[in-house]
Parts: structure tokens; C-alpha cells; sequence
DNA sequence: GAGTGGTCTAGACCACTCG
DNA sequence: GAGTGGTCTAGACCACTCT
């Protein structure tokens, strides 16, 4: 039944609520507010911190959109008995890989302009045989392949320069960042299938083994898709986790 | 650029913000406020409305967590150009296929106790032995099999009566519901294998084709365990289809 | 400089849960 | 009945974007 160290810094250019809310989550992760436990009422909260009532909420809210915090009426507000990973994000398996601390390593197989197809220019958005930037990666972990990743760039989106070097240093995904694209939402299908010949041998598997496969159109604030990805993973070495909240 | 017809009744029970966000959703489903299109100012809406800017930018606020606006400082709120559809939802594959109009057909192959072993036992948290319900169904649409869905129920949540018709009728998260479980979050792993014999002759598959794999364990508020299921999809005929939001 | 959303305040009343 | 979160108001000042 501790309690957690809170304090609030009016001179910092960071919102009061996100500084409370940072420190919840901390408090939490580092098991100084114990699964289960009561948070105070609001309002107390908002009086030993000096703040007003809808921004101590504003932070305890954002908790609960995160799945951190459960709230109930005439009860209180608890941190959650089970830790609740985190919900599933707008990432690139890089981003994935390096956050749970798998050194990824990249090769990046082609690099080149070609015009878009059937699949890849009705992903886009863009008339068939406009010039696209298609980027073929094969991810590997600890010594051993586990995907084949292939992405269609509209060239207006990211250029030409230095993509190469950007890709070699980091992940798609920071490549647009850094190109300024503000991403939206992405959506994706997850499936699988056996793998051919071809796909067999880049992947060290069997022909016939089983693969996941992935495919994502991703798009920015403006709805304009900025990336499309068919990627292969292989089964045996690979699968997606995640976590769900549900609707509320 | 026309104007959506906006009126909140404040008799009504439902929250006054509440009331703002289903019109605003409804009039850009029906296409009455275009993609791309920008709102109005905050306050003019809430004066429009009478009501505080709070209240309305709450009501925008749950559209933008939805992905259905985009809010730009200094420039201000617009429809997203892209349709989103929703975002992953904690839900069954039952819910899922009724909500795109497909009617799913379920065989309920085996509903029975049984000990927890290992993997089940470690899920659910419950002590190696601990008897609860196997359920097991065999999901179809238009005449083919398309899932062999196993759950494992802790016996203190369901009980056992009346389970078999409530299955018959509904799925799996509607039971839950009706028996006052209020889901909160849930971890699933999703992946690919090769069908084994037993799995290829359920599914109408031959041995060795790819499967989808689902693991999902489901907790309740307090953070309790509440179902565990493993299932197998046929890759040639589902797949996982979901947008994602950016982390904002 | 004008207009927008982002943050914040200091109250208020209500609905719900629990003892 | 006491305590909690849920909703709502009527303001305020700031940071950002655009022209």
C-alpha cells in the first residue's frame, strides 16, 4: 500500500498530465505500485500534487487507454492484476526485434526502381506502371534467416537519396520518419502458406514448409499509402505476439 | 463542405459528448461530412451544440482514438482521407465473421472436464490438475471448414450449465458476457505450422498443408484468467485482416 | 496577426458501489 | 450514507501553423 513519489515540475515544457502519467507508469513497471493495488481518489491525487481534478484525470486516463489502469465507479481506480504488454503498435519488425533486444541483422538484397503492378499499384493508390522504389530485405537472428521483406515506396514519397544507407542503419519505418512522413494507421493481413523453391532457399527451409505472410499497406495523415509490404516469415522460427484491449 | 446536422437532447441519458461523437460517426459513415474535410473550429461547434469546449473535444477526442479524425495544431480538425476500418478488437472469430455477413456454422465436436496439463495449466494460472471445461468446435462457412477452434474454460467462470446451448446459439465471448465476465485484455500469439493427419482430415486438408495457428489467453479485470484457446485455421481459406494506429 | 488545437483551472451535480 | 468515478461548465493562457 506505498505510495508512489509523486511530484510535478511547473517550469518543464512537458503537459503536467503526461508528467503524471509518466510517473504512474514508472511506479508501476518498477512494481513500486503493486498489481491490484487502490490508486487514491482523484481528487486527493489532485490536491497532493497541486493540480486540478480534470488533469489529474487526463492522466489516470491515459493509463486506462493503455491498459494500465482499470477504473470503477464507486470502487476506485487500480493498476491491473495481469501486466498487459504492449498493445499492438504501428511498428517494423526491426522495431520490434530491437525493443525486445534481438539483434537483427539486414541484408539487403535489391534496391531498384520498377514500375507497380496489379497488387502493388492498387495498394498505393497509383496508376499502374508508375515508377516505384521496391526494397527486398532478409531479416536474420542469431545466424539464421527469419524473413523475407519486401516494401513498394512511391518514389515522391521517399526519393532516392541515401535510402540505401538509411536501410542499412535502420528500419523502414525510421527511414520515413526521418523523410517526414507522419503515419496514420496500416492495415495488414496475416496469413500462410507453403513456401516455393525459391523461397525455400533464401530462407533455409524446405520447399513445401509452412510460412507465415504479412501484408501491409501503410498510410499517413493526409491518407496517402506510403508503404506496401509482402513479407514472409518463416513458421518455424517466427511468430506474431500481441496483446488486445477490449473495446470500451 | 456542407454542414452535418448536429442536436443533443439533454434529457437523454446518454452523455452529451457521447451523443456528438455517434452523429459525427454516423455522418461520416453515410459520406455527409467528406474525407478530408475540415470541421469546424472547437468552440464554434460547442457554442452550435451549447455546449462547453470541453464537452466537445471530448467528443471529438474518442473519434480521433478511433482513427476517424486528424487533429493538426494551428491548421484543425479534419475527417481522415483513408477509411479505417476498425482497429483489432478483442473479439471472436464468431463475432468477426457475423459482423461481415458471413454465416458461420459450428459443429460442437467435444464439450467435457479434463485436467489442466501443462501448457493449458500455465496459461490459466490454475495448479496442474485443476479440472476444467475442453471445448472443442469445428467453425464453417458456405458448406467448408474453416477453423478447428479448442478452448479451455476454468470451471469457476462458466460452471457448466447450459454452456452447450449457449455455444449452439452464440459464441464463445457472448457466453463469457452472459455469465457477467468483463473482459479487459488478452495476449495471442499468432503463427503457422504443417496439419499432422488428425488435423488435415477435420479441415479437409491435405497432411502437411499450412495452418494458421491462434494461441490467445483471456483476462478479466482483475486480471484472472478466464479462457485459454489454440486454434488452427486453414490458411487457403482465412486469413487475419486489421489496421493498426499509430502510437500517438 | 489571426486562427487553430493543447493544456489547465475550480468548481458543480450525478450515478454507481458498498457497508 | 459515504465515497468513488462520470460528466459538464465557463472561462483562461499558450504553442503552433499559415499568410
Amino acid at each position: 500500500m506505498d505510495r508512489a513519489r509523486l511530484s510535478v515540475d511547473r517550469n518543464s515544457p512537458v503537459p503536467l498530465y503526461f508528467q503524471v502519467a509518466q510517473q504512474l507508469e514508472a511506479a508501476i513497471d518498477s512494481g513500486k505500485l503493486e498489481h491490484g493495488s487502490l490508486l487514491g481518489n482523484e481528487i486527493d491525487l489532485a490536491d497532493a500534487l497541486g493540480l486540478s481534478r480534470p488533469t489529474m484525470r487526463q492522466a489516470i486516463q491515459s493509463l486506462v487507454d493503455k491498459g494500465l489502469l482499470v477504473r470503477r465507479r464507486g470502487v476506485g481506480t487500480q493498476v491491473v492484476h495481469t501486466r498487459v504488454r504492449r498493445p499492438l503498435e504501428l511498428s517494423s519488425l526491426y522495431d520490434d526485434l530491437s525493443e525486445t533486444g534481438q539483434r537483427p541483422g539486414t541484408a539487403l538484397l535489391g534496391l531498384e526502381r520498377e514500375p507497380a503492378e496489379g497488387r502493388v499499384a492498387e495498394a498505393l493508390g497509383l496508376p499502374v506502371g508508375t515508377e516505384v522504389l521496391r526494397v527486398d530485405r532478409l531479416r536474420s537472428a542469431q545466424g539464421a534467416p527469419i524473413a523475407r521483406m519486401r516494401n513498394h515506396l512511391p518514389l515522391e514519397v521517399v526519393g532516392e537519396e541515401s535510402v540505401r544507407e538509411a536501410l542499412e542503419s535502420g528500419g523502414l519505418y525510421a527511414l520515413l520518419r526521418a523523410r517526414g512522413v507522419r503515419m496514420h494507421s496500416a492495415r495488414q493481413t496475416v496469413g500462410a502458406r507453403a513456401a516455393d523453391a525459391a523461397e525455400a532457399a533464401q530462407l533455409a527451409e524446405e520447399e513445401g514448409a509452412p510460412l507465415l505472410t504479412m501484408e501491409r499497406v501503410t498510410f499517413d495523415e493526409r491518407g496517402r499509402a506510403v508503404e506496401f509490404g509482402s513479407h514472409l516469415y518463416r513458421a518455424s522460427r517466427y511468430s506474431f505476439e500481441f496483446s488486445l484491449l477490449a473495446r470500451g
